[in-house]
DNA sequence: AACCAGGACGTGA
DNA sequence: TCACGTCATGGT
């Protein structure tokens, strides 16, 4: 019940937030990122093609322990170098691909594991993978793999990321230092059961949550992640540790 | 000028 | 399992 106000109260605090970002390229150009020009709120039928899907799963790799806006700046050095597909990379020069990347940092580790996600993907020839293939693939861990799920194949699995637990711990709606596994279930199991979705289907690891309870789809996963990304950064980010967050009222009732 | 950012991996208890 | 060091650039 918590879970599903805290939802609400953000949605009506920010309004759609239209993650993934996605970069705007009009076939020369990038004509707009999502940090400047906004993302695509109210809009769920994203990605609309293989190279939009490839951009999302390479944007989940490049943000780890990263700021998005150095994210962004590695991408956009990929598109303009014409990298930024799975062909690209799978077949591109690893040292070019490692400068391109370099503003979202590790480009070492993240220029590799790029050409391993590149290769898989292509492999896949377009079949959704399952959340422990993607967990056997070198560079990708809990929060990739579920960013890569939610968002470029509409499978309504939670994504969890350090915005996600400061604002929990915050609210003590946890204790300190419980699993990622743990918060996970604690928002899908508060969201009730998934089921109906347009595109994909559930992670497999959702149980139950309640019967009968409407079925919840991809899209407010995906809205819910984001909602707790903005409100993290208003009132969670660096030092300020939650002061002033209007969550607790809801939460203290 | 430290400190942090939309983590994950390898190692040694 | 779990704590800890490592990977790296850029913004505040």
């Amino acid at each position: 019940m918590v879970v599903k106000k805290i939802y609400d109260r953000l949605l009506k605090e920010y309004g759609y937030q239209g993650w993934w970002p996605l970069i705007g390229y009009d076939g020369v150009n990038v004509t707009k990122t999502g940090s400047i020009n906004g993302y695509h709120p109210g809009e769920y039928d994203f990605p609309r093609n293989d190279d939009e899907k490839f951009e999302i799963i390479c944007g989940a790799l490049l943000t780890q322990n990263t700021s998005w806006v150095n994210v962004e700046k590695a991408l956009i050095n990929l598109k303009e170098a014409g990298l930024l597909g799975m062909r690209e990379i799978a077949g591109g020069d690893i040292e070019k691909i490692k400068e391109c990347i370099k503003p979202a940092g590790y480009y070492n580790q993240k220029g590799e594991r790029l050409k391993i996600l590149a290769e898989y993907f292509w492999g896949l020839g377009g079949r959704v993978p399952s959340r422990n293939e993607l967990l056997m693939l070198k560079g990708v861990g809990p929060e990739t793999a579920d960013s890569i799920l939610l968002y470029a194949y509409g499978v309504s699995s939670f994504v969890v990321d350090s915005y996600t637990r400061r604002i929990v711990e915050g609210l003590k709606l946890i204790e300190k230092g419980r699993s990622y596994g743990e918060i996970k279930r604690f928002f899908e199991a508060g969201l009730g059961k998934v089921g109906s979705g347009e595109r994909g289907v559930g992670s497999g690891e959702v149980v139950d949550g309640g019967g009968g309870e409407k079925s919840i789809d991809f899209k407010i996963y995906q809205e819910f992640h984001a909602l707790l990304a903005r409100h993290a950064k208003r009132f969670y980010l660096g030092n300020k540790n939650g002061e002033g967050d209007f969550l607790r009222e809801i939460v203290s009732v």
